[in-house]
DNA sequence: GGAGATGTTTCAAG
DNA sequence: GCTTGAAACATCTC
C-alpha cells in the first residue's frame, strides 16, 4: 500500500541495515523494475559498501552507500521492503537483496510497478529535482491555486494525484483529503471557490502530516473517523453522515466518497 | 475464470 | 506547446 506515509515505514525498515557493509548483492536485471540499471555496477558498487542513511521523499527513497553511490527504490503499488536472515533464498519476486553479516535487506515487487535506481558520484539528479514535499513550507497555498486554476477541466480527485504537485499522495489519502475538505472529488477545479481550494491545500497538509505520525512510524492505523477506516469495504458509510459512500472511477482510479457531505 | 488492485509512463487527441 | 484521458505495464487476490 505505498503511499507517503507507507514509503516512510517502509523506508526505516531497512535502518537495520545502517553502518554494516553489504557482503553480497542480489540484482534481478532486464526486468521491468530495474530498467536502465547498470546491474554488474550495482553489484560492483555496493558489495563491500556501507549502508551510511536514507531518506525518503514523497514516494521514493533513496539509500547512501559509502564510495558515493547512491540507490533509489520506488514501490509502485505492491513493493515492499523488509529484513530476512542472513541466508535468506530470494525468488522470483525478490527483484534486489543486499546481504549483510547479520541480515539480508529485501526489495520485493511482484507486480514490478516499482522502479531501483542507481548512480555513482555526487547526489544524483533523479533525488534534487523532485518536487516540493507537503510537508516543506515551500508547499503554499498559492502554488495550490495556480496549479488547480490551470487545470480547470480536470477532475479536482484526478489533479490531487499529479505527483509534480502533490507528491507522495496516492488513491487512498486522495479520497480522505476530499472527503475531510468535504468536496466532490468528480467537481472540475475550474468549479471550486477560493475557500474550497484553501481548503483542499490545508487538508493536504494535515492528512499527510496525520498519516505520517501513525502508518509512517509504525504502520497503525490513521486518526479515528477517517474515511480510511471505512473507504475499503463495498457496504462502507461515511464516518460523518452515516451515508452509504458512493462509488466510480474518477481520475482513472476507484474512488469512494460520500454523496451527502461531499458537494 | 474474470475483475480489480494504495502507481507511473506513454501516447494520441483536443 | 499544453492539457486531458485512456491504455499499457505484470502479477496476484478475491
Amino acid at each position: 500500500m505505498p503511499e507517503l506515509a507507507e514509503v516512510e515505514y517502509y523506508r526505516r525498515v531497512w535502518d537495520a541495515g545502517l553502518r554494516q557493509p553489504v557482503t553480497r548483492v542480489h540484482i534481478h536485471a532486464g526486468k521491468r523494475v530495474t530498467r536502465g540499471v547498470d546491474a554488474l555496477a550495482v553489484v560492483n558498487a555496493l558489495t563491500g559498501a556501507k549502508l551510511l542513511g536514507s531518506e525518503a521523499h514523497a514516494k521514493q527513497m533513496l539509500f547512501r552507500f559509502s564510495g558515493n553511490a547512491w540507490l533509489g527504490l520506488h514501490l509502485g503499488m505492491t513493493g515492499k521492503l523488509s529484513v530476512a536472515p542472513p541466508d535468506f533464498q530470494p525468488d522470483r519476486h525478490d527483484h534486489l537483496v543486499l546481504f549483510q553479516k547479520k541480515q539480508a535487506l529485501v526489495f520485493r515487487d511482484p507486480r514490478m510497478f516499482g522502479r531501483v535506481r542507481f548512480h555513482e558520484g555526487k547526489t544524483p539528479e533523479w533525488w534534487t529535482d523532485l518536487p516540493p514535499a507537503i510537508a516543506a513550507p515551500e508547499f503554499t497555498a498559492a502554488l495550490v491555486r495556480d496549479f488547480l486554476n490551470r487545470r480547470a477541466k480536470l477532475t479536482v480527485k484526478a489533479a490531487i494525484l499529479m505527483q509534480e504537485r502533490f507528491p507522495g499522495v496516492g488513491n487512498w489519502m486522495a479520497d480522505e483529503i476530499l472527503w475531510q475538505a468535504r468536496i466532490s472529488p468528480k467537481r472540475l477545479c475550474g468549479t471550486l471557490k477560493p475557500a474550497e481550494v484553501t481548503a483542499v491545500w490545508k487538508r493536504t497538509k494535515s492528512v499527510c502530516a496525520e498519516a505520517l505520525a501513525t502508518v509512517g512510524v509504525d504502520f497503525s492505523d490513521p486518526p479515528k473517523g477517517w474515511l480510511f477506516h471505512t473507504r475499503w469495504s463495498s457496504k462502507g458509510k461515511c464516518p460523518r453522515c452515516g451515508a452509504s459512500l458512493k462509488t466510480a472511477q474518477v481520475g482513472g482510479r476507484t474512488t469512494r466518497w460520500c454523496g451527502k457531505c461531499q458537494r
